[in-house]
DNA sequence: TGCCCTGATAGACATGTGTCAATATAGATA
DNA sequence: TATCTATATTGACACATGTCTATCAGGGCA
């Protein structure tokens, strides 16, 4: 499935309701990013130096099966959080850092609110 | 349940990775986010002039029964997302921002990452 | 070619979740 | 008290989801 367009730009929640599609297409992102072991991978993948995870560090940081991490990347890819590439035998995972800036823009509050 | 403690202040998951814990107590938010329904309520509760609606408002909103819209107003309650007060025989909802803002805080990405 | 190694996919299974109809509860009002 | 309105709770049910084991596919290298 291909990820939602966020499309930035937009008013943040606070300013306006969002349309039912909207919504839709931003509780995707909000859902993968729903569960402790996916947004723990996103912390890692963001934070790491060079901006680059190989699925190996993962799978290390984790008690989990390889194919459950597969998984999980799997899903913060498709809502555009994640991007992939692949070099020689090792694939690596950077961060979209748009789509959650997007995020982050929309559930924004004005200092006093 | 008790609400997740996001004790605000703390780095951008971009500068380090968040904790086993920290992930769990986070997630629980996105989670409720990430439904279609209920990112719609909060920013119709978040959006509203005077900052509360009351579940008669919300429950014409959609095309959802009654005891749906409260499960899920319920669910956004649980994580400390909303908090309600009964007058009379309404009940009215309020944005909690602080939440709110903590969680955009947290996936903030610096302007030129 | 054949063998490893890394990662992805398929299928199964238990648990979680969104929804509803039915019912309960709280408060106002007659 | 009886009754009406506004929400919440319960229980059921279909479907989604997180996890695993087993297997497959891509790419180096002998």
């Amino acid at each position: 499935m291909e990820p939602p367009e966020l499309s930035g730009c937009s008013p943040p929640l606070t300013r306006e309701p969002l349309s039912a599609e909207r919504s839709a297409a931003v509780a995707r992102v909000f859902k993968a990013l729903g569960d402790p072991v996916r947004l723990r991978i996103v912390s890692i993948v963001a934070s790491h130096a060079g901006g680059e995870v190989c699925v190996c560090d993962l799978t290390g940081a984790f008690e989990l099966s390889q194919p459950t991490i597969s998984h999980h990347l799997k899903v913060l890819k498709e809502v555009g959080l994640l991007v992939s590439e692949r070099r020689a035998s090792w694939v690596y995972y950077r961060l979209v850092p748009e789509t959650l800036a997007d995020l982050s823009a929309l559930i924004d509050v004005p200092a006093s609110a």
